[in-house]
RNA sequence: GGGCGCUUAGCUCAGUUGGUUUAGAGCGCUUGCCUUACAAGCAAGAGGUCGCAGGUUCGAAUCCUGCAGCGCCCA
């Protein structure tokens, strides 16, 4: 099988034809039910990786199901301007390839360039979406930065500006010295570290002396005093540097040891600038010596203290991370680390360290350079969110917003609950500016939908724009319904919104989903979906993270290439179970991804044989052929009702690898081990004409069947096949596979029976091939079986299946009577108590025989214990449930007359 | 420090409301097969005291408690 030569076509094809496509009439006028995912959009600049990988096969399994289920099925696809990533590549390049900076260039004209970038390569990714078979509806590719969407972010700005839900402040951000701009808290990302706690000393004056003994009498831990008599405090760092930036020492107001020194001064080293000692509830008394250091420009707790307590706020350092004019002379122009090594050896000179020692913390870093974040106090644009996010914690709370799987509703509303203002403005010039313009003249901010000429105070027209720019997540909240048009009432909003499922990972719950699910309820009054699917992370064969500093990622393009998207989809699926994250060895692609690979493979050859099979003559209605069904018919066609039941349900419940697992177990487990075996002998006419055309009906009808609900997980092999399914002449075929009815579970297609006689006639080849190959007859080898014991229905079922029996285990002739007095062979009973005699003179050893026996009357001896023991239980017979119990005892009799018949037969044994 | 979760075969994982299971699958392993759909396959098989210790129950991989180890989220 090559998949190239197939999958390209068959996706174009597709497309071609507009089965991707989905109108808002067919919701509007035709009044089809719709089916909405959109896609969490990739960076523009971003190249497919294995996360997108698994991320879009999970929405493609998803809406191609929904698509054959009949629904309006949309899958919306675009790419978000990824603000800080993006202007990086663009400035990267700059820099290489003209030496120059994004100022050298300035704002227009560095935009344009990233303009240009993007309409270069900026639908690269999307590209690569199509090559694994993603059947979005490209007619609704989206960017954050399209003109509507746009339009959509003004028009939410300006709202909550006037909702009084967005406001300006100076606050302590995390900013990111590298990038130059402001971050969400999320877009920090806390990093395990190995850090230092350093412990400085800070002298007291000489008045604050007679205190400080009497703290110390108190117990005051951090009270001490140097061998020249000169007292001091003791704080801890892990950023020696900030305290250059200290204006003052806190201690909690109840804790009784430093309350003589509250009030006091202390003379900051270095700077040698007193600062004041104050009582603050935030201290914690049981951590550390229970008095820290205060530097309220560098740390947002630091800085509430500072506001609280009264106390100055000194920044002391540039944009850069670099130490600016307010320290002293000696430290200022250094970068913050080169600043933190060059305190701690001058404290040290003046014997002001009181030692230090390893501490493993998390130190926060950029999560698009990983540089670490510095807390800056920053004048910035904010979102009240406490209003917005009451309705979307009552959504997970009520059960109107389901996650899949559910564990991460507690974290959500976790993180609700403790909800903090979002920081939405960017210094950057790549993005959505900030619809804010400042009036020179009267102070006045004018916030408006169209860019105004005038100030709408004082109607000056000498008003500037704010220079920032939103963060990228202020667009991608809108996704859901700035897509299709929003803030227009547009037929595609009215059909399409509210949509169904959200497919992406746990990463970005706070960052994007949750804000997705507050921006629905505070612009729609609804959700932008019900289900979030949030599947796991692909990592390595170590269970590493995935990533290119590693070079442990996989390229979805080289799987591919090299196996078929079928077999990188099925493979990711297959291993997709709840809450699991996804192992694949990148250093070998060939064993990573052979169970795609293997049941593409399967798959085709076994359709290549249903075809030959079937042939090219018309074939029968399933219902013209319902007289001549076999008990193998009705069993496959019992299976597949089960199957489809089973598949169906799984796929609502997102259990995308019970989904898998079933329709595998089925098509290779069931019909191609089982089926086409037992079909052979009747395909080839050995039954009479009316069995071929029966087996060519349910031949045809359950292959049709399987390919359906395999589509979704392999939509190219499956649909190459379909073309070549003969149809009976009376029936509409379909137009395609992709929009082939989804299988309806057909419950009068259940028949227990025969999937006992099935059963029966299973464990009876299985019997004979196991008994073959302990004594070596070769698979090919034809043998003859005695069946003893065996009841008349039995008898039955199995002289009806000769041919079947001949082609499965070579069974080439069966006796009910014997063994013979003194036969030699090998025994086996199944679990109908019917005893498997394979006569083998001369190939028997008599001690493997009974050996053999003995073993097997030793487990069931084993079984039989174990039922009976529960069956002499009186408080089991009388309390768990009749059927149980009933069970407990039919298996208790089935052990008990396998047990003695093989006894029989090896008591028989010994005495030869 | 707070919260959530995980621990089942050599590896990666299933196991739905406790009893239809003698705890399953894929990969790997052993043995035999190029049986005219498939060696990317077929057939047969080996392999598990379900992390540990208690408890609830007639009955626990499944529910409860504690402990150990691991992971994630938040501070």
């Amino acid at each position: 099988m090559d998949p190239h030569a197939i999958e390209g076509p068959l996706y174009r094809r597709a497309r071609d034809e507009g089965h991707f496509h989905c109108s808002a009439e067919r919701v509007l006028d035709a009044g089809a039910d719709p089916y909405v995912i959109v896609i969490p959009p990739p960076n523009v600049t971003a190249v497919l990786h294995m996360g997108h990988g698994l991320n879009n096969t999970v929405q493609d399994v998803l809406i191609r199901w929904r698509r054959m289920q009949g629904r309006a099925a949309v899958w919306v696809p675009g790419t978000d301007h990824a603000g800080i990533a993006t202007q990086n590549v663009v400035e990267r390049r700059l820099a290489e390839a003209e030496g120059a900076t994004r100022f050298d260039l300035g704002r227009e004209p560095f935009v344009e360039k990233v303009w240009e970038f993007v309409d270069e390569t900026g639908g690269r990714i999307l590209d690569q979406l199509a090559a694994i078979g993603a059947s979005c509806d490209w007619d609704r590719t989206r960017f954050t930065l399209d003109p509507e969407l746009s339009r959509a972010v003004r028009e939410v700005f300006v709202r909550l500006y006037e909702k009084g839900l967005i406001y300006r402040g100076e606050y302590i951000i995390n900013w990111c010295p590298r990038c130059g701009t402001a971050l969400s808290n999320e877009e920090a990302e806390g990093v395990e570290s190995d850090g230092r706690l350093t412990h400085l000393r800070y002298l007291l004056p000489e008045d604050a002396w007679a205190a400080a003994e009497a703290a110390r009498d108190a117990g005051a831990e951090a009270v001490g005093r140097l061998d020249d008599g000169r007292w001091y405090l003791t704080v801890s760092t892990t950023r020696p540097e900030t305290m250059l930036g200290d204006t003052g020492v806190a201690v909690h107001p109840d804790d009784e040891r430093y309350r003589p020194l509250v009030g006091k001064d202390v003379i900051l080293p270095l700077a040698d600038r007193p600062i004041p000692i104050v009582a603050d509830e935030w201290v914690d008394p049981e951590f550390g010596t229970g008095m820290v250091k205060v530097t309220p420009a560098h740390d947002p707790n630091d800085f509430d203290i500072a506001q609280r307590a009264g106390l100055e706020v000194l920044n002391i350092l540039t944009p850069e991370a670099v130490t600016n004019e307010a320290v002293p002379e000696a430290f200022q122009g250094l970068d913050r680390f080169d600043a933190r090594r060059r305190v701690v050896e001058a404290l040290e000179g003046l014997g002001l360290v009181a030692g230090s020692e390893a501490h493993r913390h998390a130190v926060p870093r950029c999560y698009r350079c990983e540089t670490v974040v510095e807390p800056r106090l920053s004048d910035q644009w904010f979102v009240r969110m406490e209003p917005l996010a009451r309705p979307a914690l009552a959504a997970a709370r009520d059960g109107t917003i389901r996650l899949h799987p559910q564990r991460w509703t507690k974290v959500y509303e976790e993180w609700l609950e403790n909800i903090r203002d979002w920081c939405i403005s960017r210094q950057l010039w790549w993005g959505h500016r900030i619809p804010v313009w400042y009036c020179q003249d009267c102070d006045g901010l004018t916030v408006v939908r169209d860019d105004p000429d005038a100030c709408v105070h004082c109607g000056s027209d000498r008003i500037e724009q704010d220079p920032d720019v939103l963060d990228t997540w202020f667009s991608s909240w809108l996704w859901p319904f700035s897509v299709f048009g929003w803030p227009q009432e547009t037929d595609d909003l009215k059909a399409f919104y509210p949509g169904h499922a959200l497919v992406t990972a746990p990463e970005i719950l706070f960052f994007w989903v949750a804000r997705m699910i507050m921006a629905g309820y505070e612009f729609h009054g609804e959700p932008p979906f019900r289900d979030v699917f949030l599947h796991g992370t692909v990592r390595d064969a170590q269970g590493r993270k995935m990533s290119k500093s590693l070079g442990n990622g996989i390229d979805p393009m080289e799987v591919v290439d090299r196996f078929g998207a079928d077999a990188l989809r099925y493979t990711v699926l297959s291993m997709c179970g709840v809450g699991t994250d996804i192992h694949l060895d990148h250093q070998d692609l060939e064993s990573a991804f052979a169970p795609g690979r293997n049941f593409a493979n399967k798959l085709w050859n076994a359709g290549r044989f249903t075809l030959m099979s079937v042939g090219d003559e018309p074939v029968h209605r399933l219902d013209e052929v319902m007289g001549e069904l076999e008990v193998g018919d009705r069993w496959i066609l019992s299976r597949l009702f089960h199957t489809s039941r089973e598949m169906t349900r799984a796929l609502e419940r997102f259990r995308l690898h019970e989904a898998v697992e079933r329709v595998h177990h089925f098509f290779w487990g069931e019909f191609a081990d089982w089926y086409l075996e037992l079909v052979k002998s009747r395909i080839r006419g050995d039954a009479g004409e009316a069995s071929r055309q029966a087996a060519r009906a349910v031949l045809v009808h359950v292959f049709d069947q399987i390919l359906r609900l395999l589509h979704p997980l392999v939509p190219f092999v499956t649909e190459h096949l379909w073309d070549r399914i003969p149809w009976p002449r009376d029936r509409e075929r379909p137009a395609r596979l992709l929009v082939a009815p989804w299988p309806e579970a057909d419950p009068s297609r259940e028949d227990p029976e025969a999937e006992a006689a099935m059963a029966a006639f299973q464990e009876l080849v299985t019997a004979v091939r196991r008994l073959r190959k302990e004594y070596g007859v070769g698979e090919g080898t034809p043998v003859e079986v005695v069946l003893a014991g065996a009841s008349r229905a039995f008898r039955g079922r199995i002289s009806g299946q000769g041919p079947q029996l001949q082609q499965l285990a070579r069974i080439e002739g069966i006796r009910f009577e014997g063994p013979e007095e003194g036969e030699v062979g090998a025994t086996a009973v199944l679990t109908s108590g019917v005893e498997v005699f394979l006569p083998l003179a001369g190939l028997v050893d008599l001690d493997h025989e009974r050996e053999r026996l003995r073993e097997q009357i030793q487990r069931l001896d084993g079984q039989l214990t174990g039922v009976r023991k529960k069956l002499a239980n009186e408080q089991f017979v009388s309390r768990a449930p009749a059927d149980v119990v009933d069970k407990e005892r039919r298996k208790e009799a089935t052990f008990l007359d396998q047990r003695d018949k093989l006894a029989a037969k090896l008591s028989a044994l010994e005495g030869v």
